[in-house]
DNA sequence: GCCGTTTTCGGCCCGACTGTTTTCAGTCG
């Protein structure tokens, strides 16, 4: 699948287009195409072959003739012709926050500036004060520096800690704030914290925060702060009665904002951070969120959603999904124990387990070739249910069920013998070897797992860890074909590093109708809280309780698990 | 470059903050 590759070299266009100092609504068209090719849940070559760029959002001619140079030749001369018109190194200087396009292109054609060192010796030299003046040379010459520590994305429960930090912080000056942005959306990564406040000061008492390396900017409005970790955080203040507005505006995402802000125009209104107006200016609603999108005439869409991905349309029309909840999951299908390779035993899981007010736990240790991970052999597997057996009589009605995170090897073939398989009361697969094979040798065998009779589940498909790995690079919509094609169930790893399947595919998932279970492969007892990340992810893929397993009681899954 | 229950041309979300621009351009979210 070449989606990312196409959705790269649009983002460079896009780029490239504004520092050529192009139109900026061209750069801004090539970051939407690019955004819908990234989010696209088909293969991009497929929708090229049957001549279906055009129907894509925001996708025509002029973009969709380029995606058709790149696909049959191989070749993107549009980039070329493009780069030729940018000066060397205005690219790189955009990097930088604080160069814009404009910045950019004049240091590099008229310094002939061509990277950040360079920018650097110059900014120091002094030789640029004229031009940029004193305040933003000093400036420059600061992020500079920092940029050197390299810029990251944090996961789910790092940001969830720093955004609790931080609001106690400001309790405990008597403020309250709102976490928004990119975290109250649940996404898998968050790369900067955006709080909203209804309490006048509120930026001084953030500038106080502990943490706080640098003063990006402070106005009576507006604060941001950029932390010793590299985090940025941004804080918006709103009166009382602007604060559905604000929570809507700062949640974003931002594309989602432009379509509200354009279906308030078609509806002759105007939304803003601060309200819902109508024609004459007059505040139509603005206190709640619900306020808000009930004036619009829209369903409330919940954050997870808010991803201009076709929600704004589907609360247009009523058609909002009831989301799976995580007071909905009644088990875990994936967790380990000290049997393999996890720091509780079987026991602990299962007391931990019944205490979230679950009715059964899947232990699904490693099947023996997952040496690293101590995986089990047939005849210790038969040792673990022995003392499953005996934990589930002292634990009835609550039911620890036999599971296996079976390993799918390098050359296709299972660890255990069907014979054997039969035994367990589910089988779930993992593909963890074999990253060098080429793309089509790893979709075979994940294709071959998911199909073969002793498999229910296929684990964490593409075995990425968010930051470090890409995932496997598998033909994704035949993976779902096959799970669909044989009544199998995908699983969503709640693990904040793998997440895995990726929401995008969540989505196409279950409009095929393939069922998913939403675990959190914990290795701990405190790892079972995991679980809610997964169904962030589960949320985002607008999956409703029905399309999830685990959502199911324990009769609901044994019959469906049914060997 | 894309798009259309006002449009196939003329728009494209809207506002805060910074700096030294004495009225606004650049950048960002």
């Amino acid at each position: 699948m070449k989606n990312a590759e196409v959705a790269d070299l649009l983002m460079q266009m896009s780029l490239l287009s504004e520092a050529a100092g192009e139109d900026r609504f061209k750069s801004i068209a090539y970051r939407r195409a690019a955004t819908t090719i990234k989010e696209l849940s088909e293969d991009i070559e497929k929708v090229w072959r049957e001549n279906r760029l055009l129907d894509l959002p925001y996708v025509g001619e002029g973009i969709a003739k380029k995606i058709d140079e790149y696909l049959s030749t191989g070749e993107a001369t549009f980039i070329d012709k493009l780069k030729a018109k940018v000066p060397e190194g205005a690219l790189e200087l955009m990097k930088l926050q604080g160069i814009g396009p404009r910045t950019a292109y004049k240091l590099a054609k008229q310094f002939g500036i061509k990277s950040l060192d360079e920018l650097e010796r110059e900014l120091e030299s002094g030789r640029l004060k004229e031009e940029l003046g004193e305040q933003k040379s000093k400036k420059l010459l600061d992020e500079v520096k920092k940029s050197k520590t390299v810029e990251r994305r944090m996961l789910l429960p790092e940001a969830e800690s720093l955004a609790a930090e931080i609001s106690n912080y400001m309790e405990q000056n008597r403020l309250k704030v709102f976490s928004t942005g990119s975290l109250r959306r649940g996404k898998s990564t968050v790369g900067d914290l955006d709080f909203v406040s209804t309490t006048a000061g509120a930026g001084d008492i953030l500038m106080r925060f502990p943490g706080v390396e640098s003063i990006i900017e402070h106005g009576p409005k507006r604060t941001s702060v950029k932390l010793s970790t590299g985090i940025q955080v941004d804080l918006r203040v709103f009166e009382p009665s602007q604060f559905g507005a604000a929570m809507m505006y700062f949640t974003g995402s931002k594309e989602h904002n432009i379509t509200m802000r354009n279906l308030a125009l078609s509806k002759k209104m105007k939304l803003n951070e601060y309200g819902l107006f109508d024609s004459s200016g007059k505040v139509i609603a603005g206190r709640s969120e619900e306020e808000v999108f009930s004036a619009l005439g829209l369903q409330f869409i919940p954050p997870e959603m808010r991803e201009n991905r076709g929600e704004v349309e589907a609360a247009l029309v009523g058609k909002i999904p009831e989301l799976v909840k995580i007071q909905e999951i009644k088990g875990d299908l994936q967790v380990h124990s000290t049997w393999s390779d996890g720091e509780s035993d079987v026991k602990s899981m299962a007391m931990a387990a019944k205490a979230l007010g679950y009715e059964y736990l899947g232990v699904t240790d490693h099947s023996l070739s997952m040496r690293v991970a101590n995986g089990l052999s047939e005849e210790r597997f038969r040792k673990q249910w022995k003392e499953i057996d005996s934990i589930n009589e002292e634990m009835a009605p609550f039911k620890i069920l036999k599971g296996v995170e079976l390993e799918v090897r390098g050359d296709g073939t299972l660890d255990f013998d069907r014979k054997f398989l039969e035994e367990f009361e589910y089988v779930g697969a993992s593909i963890h070897q074999g990253y060098r094979q080429s793309p089509d040798k790893l979709t075979h065998r994940a294709v071959s797992a998911i199909s073969n009779p002793s498999v229910d589940i296929l684990f964490h498909p593409t075995n990425r860890l968010i930051g470090r790995r890409e995932g496997h690079q598998i033909d994704i919509p035949k993976l779902i074909k096959a799970a669909r094609d044989n009544d199998k169930i995908l699983e969503i790893d709640g693990q904040p590093d793998r997440l895995d399947l990726d929401e995008v595919w969540v989505r196409r998932a279950w409009e095929e109708r393939v069922t998913l279970v939403i675990d959190s492969d914990a290795h701990s007892t405190e790892q079972l809280q995991f679980m809610r990340y997964g169904v962030l992810v589960g949320r985002r893929g607008w999956l409703t309780s029905r399309a999830v397993l685990n959502s199911q009681g324990l009769k609901g899954v044994l019959k469906r698990l049914k060997r």
